[in-house]
DNA sequence: CAGGATCCTTCTAGATACTG
DNA sequence: CAGTATCTAGAAGGATCCTG
C-alpha cells in the first residue's frame, strides 16, 4: 500500500491521540510537535539532513538566523534527541552537529510536509490573496 | 518505492527550497510551514480531518482552547485555504467548519509527522530526560 | 450560537556586547 | 570558533466582558 494514502482509521487514531483522554496538556503528539514549532527547527533539521555542519557553517548557511537562535535551536533539537553535538578539542575548538538516528527518522516524516509546502506554496498564496481581497 | 524512503536528491531539493536564493525571508516552504506553527493549528486540522464540526462542537472537543484562539486559528486556517467556513442562516446562527481539498491534501502530508510523533513520543521523552540529567 | 473587543501576561526572537 | 549574558521589542496566547 502506498504510504501516502491515508485511511480513516489512522485519521481517527491520530485525532484520538491528539485529543483523547481528556488530558490535552500532556498529549504525546502535541508534546513532540511543539518541539518542532520553533521558527528555525525545520530549517536546521533540513540542513543537517543533508550533511553534518559546524556552528559557523550553519551561520553562513542560514544568514538571517541570529547566533542566539542558532545556539538555542540546536540545543533544543539536541535535547529532544534529534541532533548529536560533537566537540573536537582543537584550537580553537570546533563543534560538529549531525542528525541522530531519531533525527533522521523524524525528518523522514517531516519531509512529507516540507515537500507538500514546496509543491503547494502557490495555492496557499493564492488562497490568502483571495481571502484578503474578499475581506476588504 | 516506499514513500517513506528518502533519497539524497529530494533532501537536497528541500534544503535548497528552504535556504536557496539568498532570499530566506520569502522562502516558500518556510512561509507555508509558518502558518502551521501555531499551538492549535495541527490539532484543529486533525479534528476537522475526521469530520466537519461546528464552532461549539470544536470548543467542547478541545476544552483547553480559549474561544479567542479557536476563532483566530480557524480564521488563519481559512485564510491559508485549508478550512472552509459555511454559515447556516438559522436562528441562532450555526457555522460549520470543514477541510477544503487543499486542507485534506495538506493533512495527508502533515499526518506522517503526527503519526511519527505518536509512535516515537517515548524516545523523545527519554532523550529529554537523559539530556536534562546529564546537564545537572 | 458564534463570535468581537479589550486587557494583560508570557513566550519568542532579535540586537548587542563579551569570553574560553 | 563557538559560544554566553543581558536587554528589549513584538508576537502569541489567555481571561473576561459584550453582542447580533
Amino acid at each position: 500500500m502506498d504510504s501516502t494514502v491515508i485511511n480513516l482509521k489512522s485519521k481517527l487514531e491520530i485525532y484520538k491521540a491528539m485529543t483523547g483522554g481528556g488530558n490535552l496538556a500532556d498529549c504525546p503528539v502535541r508534546d513532540v510537535i511543539q518541539g518542532l514549532n520553533g521558527k528555525w527547527s525545520s530549517l536546521l533539521t533540513a540542513a543537517l539532513a543533508e550533511q553534518p555542519y559546524r556552528f559557523g557553517e550553519l551561520r553562513r548557511l542560514v544568514p538571517d538566523i541570529s547566533q542566539r537562535m542558532l545556539t538555542q535551536t540546536l540545543h533544543e533539537l539536541q535535547r529532544d534527541g534529534y541532533v548529536h553535538r560533537e566537540v573536537f578539542p582543537t584550537k580553537p575548538p570546533s563543534v560538529e552537529y549531525s542528525l541522530t538516528d531519531l533525527g533522521r527518522s523524524m525528518f523522514g516524516a517531516l519531509q512529507h510536509l516540507l515537500q507538500w509546502a514546496e509543491l503547494n506554496h502557490d495555492a496557499v498564496r493564492e488562497a490568502r490573496k483571495e481571502f484578503d481581497t474578499a475581506q476588504a
